[in-house]
DNA sequence: TGTTTGACGGACA
DNA sequence: CTGTCCGCCAAAC
């Protein structure tokens, strides 16, 4: 129900949040550790929503095939070298850097 | 109130 | 590799 995608939104914020430094995760990934399979694009939904100013590292979130879907992906790319994520081309090497919890 | 859109994803051609 | 289709759902039209 929508009280399911409710309590969900949380966790997606929660597991955003704990993305350790250096690494990156998909939204289809955050999706389903936040229980909701197949609501990718929920979350794209809300990190597309968020403030400005926020502390959530949502730099960190690429799509399933590490491609930056960001529509200013230059700045995310910038974020991302400079914690060490190497991005080739807009693409990112999920076999090195993928989270896994 | 009906349709389109979008920081997605996976299956297929 | 590129492009198409469909599922999903809230927000914007």
């Amino acid at each position: 129900m929508t009280e399911t995608l409710k309590s969900a939104e949380k966790f997606v914020f929660l597991i955003i949040a704990s993305i350790p430094n250096g690494k990156v995760t998909s939204y289809g990934q955050i999706a389903r550790m936040a229980g909701i399979p197949s609501h990718a694009r929920l979350v794209g939904r809300i990190i597309s929503r968020l403030p400005k100013d926020t502390d959530l590292p949502w730099h960190r979130v690429v799509d399933s095939q590490g491609r930056i879907t960001n529509p200013n992906e230059l700045k995310q790319r910038e974020k991302l070298e400079q914690e060490g994520v190497t991005v080739i081309n807009g693409k990112i090497n999920l076999r090195h850097y993928r989270w896994k919890p």
